[in-house]
DNA sequence: TGTACATCAGTGAACGCGCGTTCACTGATGTAC
DNA sequence: TGTACATCAGTGAACGCGCGTTCACTGATGTAC
């Protein structure tokens, strides 16, 4: 029996797609180039057609998480305008994002899938800061029209917005879901707001 | 050629501990039984003389994990008494283990160590919880003793607490240890210092 | 004190399985004439 | 419009390697008599 013929740019999305969803459900060691021809209905000799091998489809899978990445944080920027509304929507974002797939954190947070791939190390390390400078230049935002404080380096409170979904959603997925993320979410958001708003001095009495 | 024999309790010990050192130098993929043997000068089979299986020396890697980082919240305890102070040690202790031991985050959120191994993965949760636990003690304290803001809930700033590291060290590895992870603990603990600590109430100029 | 025996950590050869990869072959589709 | 040919995604059998695991055997150590 065979399978109806594809164009291999379409091959290579589904490929990489399949793969993503393969590490989500079943980690990073469930992830074999004859899971992923399963998935898509091809035999495993099918997949080399349209990639060089196991490593390659893994390249593809990296690009495919940080254009995925990128469009939610270009998405935000245009439909909101005020940086700190732009930072909790892209908390919120990142969460549903996370949770919708769990691969996401596998794939870029597996050290088996750099170690003795320097490219690839540096390929995802620029991705992750690609996302900090990206969330920095709207902290700035804020400090130059008076929202958010000027006395905190940008930097290190991107890295720091970063920790503020990182643990919640390890405990998400630890607990199998119970974790209410939401809820540590919007408590974080909460205390991280306080801290980098600039607040009317109020009078005293 | 034969090496020395030694007492099971001794070579359980040394097993767990060069896993875990393979795993900081090479990746959890770099781990196997014939590297473990190696490491300690043995030959592959007599490593099953004292371990069950390859899971097994797993399960006695994470044991020695979690025995650590009690240790250490332990020991901080002891030594100090102010809430804060505990806490800002802590922060520093738990980068400076990490930077030392690359392999502890790398299985301890390696879901492929758990994937398909329900119990192990609700033993983990419990030893992050444990861990979680403790700082919101801490905290607890705090606010008891009137030093920490009572209006947060203490689990909640417990998980931000673990945010204050998590990122830093991920960065830190993927810049190869460029990334200065010290500097941003710093800033970002004085940032949450400012924002957990109950201030003195500034009089009005 | 010396001998016999049990115990048990260490050895090395061999196994079987999973998995990535190769390769000759197929057959549908599109194009040239 | 029909025929010949090139292209190329799909197939399935076979491979080789790495690795976890098994097993019969060894030889040092400790104990009983």
């Amino acid at each position: 029996m065979t399978t109806a013929k594809l164009e291999t740019a379409v091959r290579q999305e589904q490929i990489a797609q399949a793969a993503l969803d393969i590490v989500s459900s079943n980690g990073l060691s469930g992830l074999s180039i004859a899971a992923i021809a399963d998935r898509i209905g091809l035999v495993p000799s099918a997949i080399y057609r349209h990639f060089n091998g196991k490593e390659d489809v893994l390249d593809a899978v990296i690009e495919l998480i940080h254009v995925r990445l990128t469009n939610n944080v270009a998405a935000i920027k245009e439909e909101i305008s005020d940086p700190i509304e732009r930072l909790r929507t892209l908390l919120m974002r990142h969460i549903s994002m996370i949770k919708e797939n769990k691969g996401i954190p596998r794939i870029i947070f597996a050290e088996d899938v750099y170690e003795s791939k320097p490219e690839r190390k540096e390929k995802i390390y620029g991705n992750i800061n690609g996302y900090l400078n990206s969330v920095s230049e709207i902290l700035r935002d804020g400090q130059e029209t008076g929202t958010i404080r000027k006395d905190i380096d940008s930097k290190a409170l991107s890295v720091m917005f970063l920790g503020l979904v990182q643990p919640s959603a390890i405990l998400w997925h630890f607990s199998n879901g119970v974790f209410d993320v939401l809820d540590q979410a919007k408590i974080a958001w909460r205390v991280f707001e306080d801290e980098i708003r600039v607040k009317e001095s109020s009078p005293c009495f």
